[in-house]
DNA sequence: CGATTCGTTGACTGTACTCAAAATCGGTGG
DNA sequence: CCACCGATTTTGAGTACAGTCAACGAATCG
């Protein structure tokens, strides 16, 4: 029926929640798994629907939104690969999920899920951690959103996803310009910011002209003076 | 030694955490908690201190805050009797907490609460359910940082500590006034909602005068037009 | 190659912040 | 009881930051 056992090849293996499980385990829960991909922009979670799935991310990035109900928009968390997506114990979905690139998740059941939780303490001990820390990011960008200026979430911004997105070899000197692409329009950022998108777009020349960052093409950014981009993350 | 059975008088006893627990396990914990008082405007817990204690809030009120390197404060959360604090599995605090009012918790040795976390499943299942519950709430609260006007928080604001702070007897009429006092000052409730206080002040005034709600001291409220401050709530 | 989405730039506006001063509240002691 | 003090709140005037509206250029895709 199913495929033999999904979780042979799974690329978060030993990231996501399911790498506290043994073999036999792992086998039972493949039994209630299905693999799904979704294309860039599929809404997999609609908010205030039925909370019907839990998954696991295996490639691809999501985010996740909350919205007024006059359709402003807010980016209430991202989500990658090794990630956890959904509200177990929950009837109701509390936010959106929406692919951002072509995504590829390991499906559960909520209910279903809930059972395995109930029967695996590592399990569910590691989802409570998770948990936590999500909460304790989650304060964290309350934070930013409120009290920090454009220029400081831009520059706070670019900074996480330099540390997210580029990992391409330790630079050796801390200051040495570093390159990588941004997974997001400037719509999106501005989401996750909350800002406008002229503003992001401003902000991110100010920077340039500045010589602090450089801007190779849209989707792709320069550090070329981390420390002065930490000084306007952290200060006014 | 300790007091013989300090769960008994317990305020909290059945809304808690630990009440999830039988007599036995009850009495477990009683031997690592310890109750504790402070004063208004004690601190608590330290951001980027030690995390070493859990407790659960017995009376009083508290405030979770994070600030900037230059002493900018958002309050990310407030904490009322039943509520848990402190980050198991946290080696360091993310943020502050400080008691509000004078508060009374019931304090647990942070490594030990945990052993407790991991015999005691039940327990262990609330907790994750509150955490998620506590996220889902962080998540919302950063939509109306990010996105609402000063006008639609202040009003959500109200309706919120309405439906907190002001359960005297249900109201037969929906739109009947109802008065509750504000356990909170100007000040606070612009570092809840990412204002500043004279803001605050503004806004209130301004639905004082629309007829929509009244101050019959500075920290009272009277709700004379649910209906409208819920309009101005949910649109701009 | 046209169409559409995305990004940049400009001019203008408005909301909320800053600074400052008056008014009110709450507690203390004469 | 009242005068006084500090803290809190209200109100005012001016400013600035980010949002809105709008046009244009660039990239992407069928």
């Amino acid at each position: 029926m199913k495929s033999p056992n999904i979780c042979q090849d799974c690329t978060v293996r030993d990231l996501a929640l399911c790498g506290s499980l043994d073999d036999m385990e792992l086998g039972l829960l493949n039994s209630i798994a299905e693999r799904r991909t979704y294309a860039r922009g599929t809404t997999i979670i609609w908010a205030g629907g039925e909370s019907v799935i839990c998954a696991n991310v295996l490639t691809g990035m999501l985010k996740l939104t909350t919205s007024t109900p006059d359709g402003r928009e807010q980016i209430v968390g991202l989500l990658y690969p090794a990630d956890f997506v959904g509200q177990p114990y929950s009837e109701e979905a509390g936010h959106s999920v929406r692919a951002l690139s072509d995504v590829e998740l390991c499906v559960f059941p909520r209910q279903k899920f809930e059972q395995v939780l109930d029967n695996h303490i590592r399990m569910e001990r590691l989802l409570l951690q998770r948990t936590l820390t999500a909460l304790q990011e989650a304060r964290a960008r309350m934070l930013m959103l409120a009290r920090k200026s454009a220029h400081e979430k831009v520059a706070e911004f670019l900074l996480e996803m330099a540390d997210k997105a580029g990992p391409t070899g330790c630079r050796s000197a801390p200051d040495a310009p570093l390159t990588f692409d941004l997974p997001l329009t400037r719509g999106q950022m501005a989401d996750i910011l909350g800002l406008t998108i002229e503003t992001v777009s401003r902000q991110l020349t100010q920077l340039r002209t500045a010589g602090v960052i450089g801007l190779p093409g849209s989707r792709a950014v320069t550090i070329s003076n981390r420390t002065a981009l930490e000084a306007i993350a952290a200060a006014a």
